[in-house]
DNA sequence: GTATCCAATGTTATATTATATCAATCCACG
DNA sequence: CGTGGATTGATATAATATAACATTGGATAC
């Protein structure tokens, strides 16, 4: 979900006082430090993290048909994972693989 | 270069009609199609693409320091690089790897 | 040639995402 | 206490992206 469907959620929950996008932004930011929350960049929405990778990089799954994100762990899938890359060093990765789940693929196929 | 930026650099040039956002973006989406530029959604960004790797996917290295953005192969390090995923059939990829280039990591480490 | 249609281009307005800036509050420590 | 720094809250605005409609340009049928 977008930070700012966050919001909208959060600005009907009464026990709540987050009121403004910057506190959602902090609170992201906060989460996605801690690794409870991912950032699709793809879609500029943000994730709860799924599993136990934490420590090992997320890649992303992300359905264009219905929006369904899935996680997966990027740290074996990738050759490269962290360290120097020709002299450059990786601290952060984003894997992210658009298409059609299963779901919507089947649909597709039908048509 | 952002869209925004790029509209302003086209905005100063006599010779081009463009003005408004719609038509860099429509613009944009055709080069992305055909493969002549790539969209670096880490930066909301769009690079042109710097060499021969059309029809293998792209990867890119972004230095968080002076937004540098390097382009390579990532068809090859990435094992699970297109086709079906666990039933997911993969349309495109997106690998962006952020950290720091040799020039600003050496420089970090000089402090 | 010109009428008509469709695609491409141009224009305006607005939606969506993100950050800057400053004010208020909290609370650790002297 | 009280004051200084961090966190939270509020307001404003910047940056990115798309929707909706108008205009133009050519291909094709007549």
């Amino acid at each position: 979900m977008s930070a700012y469907d966050l919001l909208d959620a959060l600005r009907s929950d009464e026990r709540v006082t987050i009121k403004a996008p910057t506190q959602v932004y902090r609170s992201l930011e906060k989460l996605v430090e801690a690794g409870d929350v991912h950032r699709v960049s793809a879609l500029n929405a943000f994730v709860a993290c799924s599993c136990e990778h934490k420590g090992s990089p997320p890649g992303f799954l992300v359905c264009t048909a219905c929006g369904m994100v899935n996680e997966f762990d990027a740290g074996g899938t990738l050759s490269v994972p962290r360290g120097r890359a020709g002299g450059f060093s990786v601290q952060t990765m984003n894997v992210e693989l658009s298409g059609l789940c299963r779901k919507c693929h089947s649909k597709d196929q039908r048509k």
